[in-house]
DNA sequence: GGAGCCAACTTGTTCAGACAAGTGAACGAC
DNA sequence: GTCGTTCACTTGTCTGAACAAGTTGGCTCC
């Protein structure tokens, strides 16, 4: 319980500014309540954690840390928004399940993902043309009716098969850029985010299955009427403000979304169907 | 920023321990953050706040509430993980959407979710047969290989219309007591709550989408091979025991799942088919 | 008028301490 | 032996203070 002053890494507190840190070559930020959760993270996956095992108590860990308990419980809140923790009043916490969840990155760019994961992602321009947005389109992007959007039709490869055809609508201030990609781009919100400082923060995406229709069906070598899973999405800025509205099909079989859920944090919900 | 010792509501802090507490049917639990939360909230939904526009600093809040700035951010970061609000640090937050999210049994139950929403929710139970786990199933409710589970099928109904069949194995643990329900039960997990205070806390889901088999197409209404969306997730209890492993396949464009996301919080993941 | 700088503001991170409330195990009574 | 009760432990909620880091708008200087 009692704190070690010369084993302060950095940042924050009452600590004296310039401090030199000791066993460097943590990786990345000195965000404690981040590094702390790194460290429980790994804990889990390595297994020296079970699943359905106690986490130390909160005490232990400040202790052990040499941190405050605010701070130890920032770094398990991480870790219980990942699904990877459970935790209830006067229990010691519990491990839910071992692997690691993927990134925002990963889930709204195809190729991020694909490329988290090991596969190899192709990409096909098929068409991009301007045209003025529809009503949902304008609604989902927030703009005028009518404003001219850029509408890309894509084929997406994983490991050289097709799986997914991508019809998005990207905004008007963004469609000068991505109109300038060269047609084997990879990943059109990497070259943004490089290009143009144009970073996707926010995401909302809706996941429904449908039948495939003619053009569906020819560019994915299926028959028609084939089941699709859908995922519609639109992503935006920091600012808020709308990127892209995308309606994404995946043959059936080619992925799997998962999401985990508690009584205190519910991301995923479910819509009734219009009819 | 002056605390006003005599408006303060009860609960926590160095507060004189019995408090008189003022305006009350504040509708339940006293707490402070969520209070805030709530009215927050509320501003958000009536479009008092706009989306789009930014909230009020967290140093205002604190004042307005009289509260310290640490409940207020608390109260801020459950929107937050509700995908309501945004924040950057150094600007002030933003409203990202109006709507409310629906709540961890509305998720978990399909009677709870349809009455949420206002729909009338039917149920059929069409077999209860005790049988050997499989490999999966044992996997997913932690049981051992062989365990004897109860597996259920039920046919699900909306509004008197047939949207969803459900194919369910019940660890051993709680198979007594969904045998001895009725067969006009609506929800299995609120009589589980209920009659035996067997309550889910936890959640997996897995979506995906597959085409409708012989039995799948017979009940529903469809044809075979017509697209359907499968929900597959695992209930569990506060201390992290699996209570139920379900595949839940929905007839296309009866129900939409939805989740939002941000760089900081990714609820929801893709995984690649096995193929 | 435009570019760059700065200062006020706002969110992010951290600390130390206090009380409330739920859990679980050991203990004692019947 | 079984049933309550008590108590140590653990998580939940809250306070007040401080420094770090990013944003924004206004001001100055050219």
């Amino acid at each position: 319980m009692v704190r070690d002053p010369g084993t302060r890494h950095t940042a924050g507190g009452h600590t004296p500014p310039a401090h030199i840190r000791d066993e460097g070559a943590n990786g990345m930020g000195t965000v404690r309540y981040l590094e702390i959760a790194a460290a429980l993270r790994g804990s889990i996956a390595s297994g020296e954690l079970p699943v359905g095992g106690q986490l130390p108590s909160e005490s232990d860990l400040a202790a052990r840390w040499s941190a405050s308990r605010g701070t130890v419980r920032q770094a398990v809140a991480t870790l219980a928004s990942e699904g990877l923790i459970g935790s209830r009043q006067g229990a010691r916490r519990i491990v839910l399940r071992h692997e690691r969840r993927h990134s925002f990155g990963e889930l709204n760019s195809f190729a991020q993902w694909a490329e988290g994961v090991g596969h190899e992602a192709g990409s096909r321009f098929l068409s991009r043309v301007r045209r003025p947005a529809t009503a949902e389109e304008a609604d989902r992007l927030h703009l005028a009716p009518g404003t001219g959007i850029l509408a890309v039709l894509r084929l997406r490869l994983l490991d050289g098969e097709p799986v997914m055809v991508e019809r998005t609508a990207y905004a008007d201030w963004v469609a000068a850029a991505v109109e300038a990609m060269p047609a084997d781009c990879r990943s059109v919100m990497d070259a943004l985010a490089e290009g143009s400082g144009v970073v996707a923060h926010y995401g909302e995406h809706l996941i429904d299955a449908l039948a495939a229709g003619s053009e569906d069906a020819r560019l994915l070598g299926i028959r028609r009427g084939s089941p699709l899973l859908r995922q519609r999405h639109v992503s935006a800025t920091a600012a808020a403000r709308p990127i892209e509205w995308s309606d994404d099909r995946y043959r059936a079989g080619s992925v799997t979304f998962s999401v985990s859920n508690s009584a205190v944090a519910t991301p995923l919900e479910r819509r009734a169907g219009d009819r």
